[in-house]
DNA sequence: ATGAGTCAACGAAAGAGTTCGTAATTAATA
DNA sequence: TATTAATTACGAACTCTTTCGTTGACTCAT
């Protein structure tokens, strides 16, 4: 839980590949991360060779070609990116935050009801726990 | 503007303090930032050296002791840090941000109502807007 | 003025992340 | 079977961040 957080960019865009495309071969992701070929095939094969030492990445090496897949949730590296941020920048306070993301960014009028709507049923979990 | 978003760990510690308290010596930085003494009175005097080749930091420099304070502003800085998180992890959506941020953190009701207080007014400005 | 302490400047090195070239292996095909 | 293509593995280099040691200059009290 402790070292997720350090989660690089790099690391960050094959994550993003894995979670929505499923387990995927070096050479999808590869496909995927740099649709402009600037980069080599290897870069990303290195990349995830060592976000498998890391245990960042699970691999099925049963056949020739590797077919990685992540070893935690979309949400839980979520989490722990936010987590990190809130504790550098906002000195641990979660409102802060999210005030700082609402205040800045260009957020429409539907989104705002669907966050309003998700503290609303906060709240009410809130109540029920006290009664 | 396209750069802020950099902003390394180290790096945060010295901004966070220069917005707290002001002007600083590197010295009074280096106190703050290293409680412990871990880490030399050198380590912290070439970062701020470094973040005013960046710009990071500008510096009356007319005494022997040079003081040095921030070029940006910290709500400038934590709104580029938070617009960098929501591009790499939340696909530009501001709104992901803010419910991975609510459902992932202890918030209590009066933060929650602070927030809602918010979105209120966010409302009431864009029905202005619109009349 | 002499010595102790403080400071800025500089260079070097360690560490992490990223990139690539090459070699070795395996699979597919002509 | 021999050739070509794809894949893994490995090592080296490069960049950026962080760390520290050294040097020379300045301040102040003695």
């Amino acid at each position: 839980m402790s070292n997720l957080y350090k989660t690089t960019g790099r690391e960050l865009e094959i994550l993003k590949v894995l979670w929505e495309q499923g387990p995927c071969s070096v050479r999808k992701v590869h496909e995927q991360i740099d649709k402009d070929g600037e980069r080599g095939y290897t870069t990303t094969l290195k990349l995830m060779q060592i976000m498998h030492e890391k245990g960042l990445l699970h691999r099925d090496q049963s056949s020739r070609t590797h077919i990685y897949f992540p070893s935690k949730k979309e949400e839980q590296v979520e989490a722990s990116i936010i987590e990190d941020l809130k504790n550098k920048l906002f000195a641990g306070s979660a409102e802060k935050l999210v005030m700082r993301a609402l205040s800045s960014q260009t957020i429409d009028s539907s989104e705002l009801e669907r966050i309003r709507e998700f503290i609303d049923n906060c709240e009410k979990q809130e109540m029920n726990k006290k009664e």
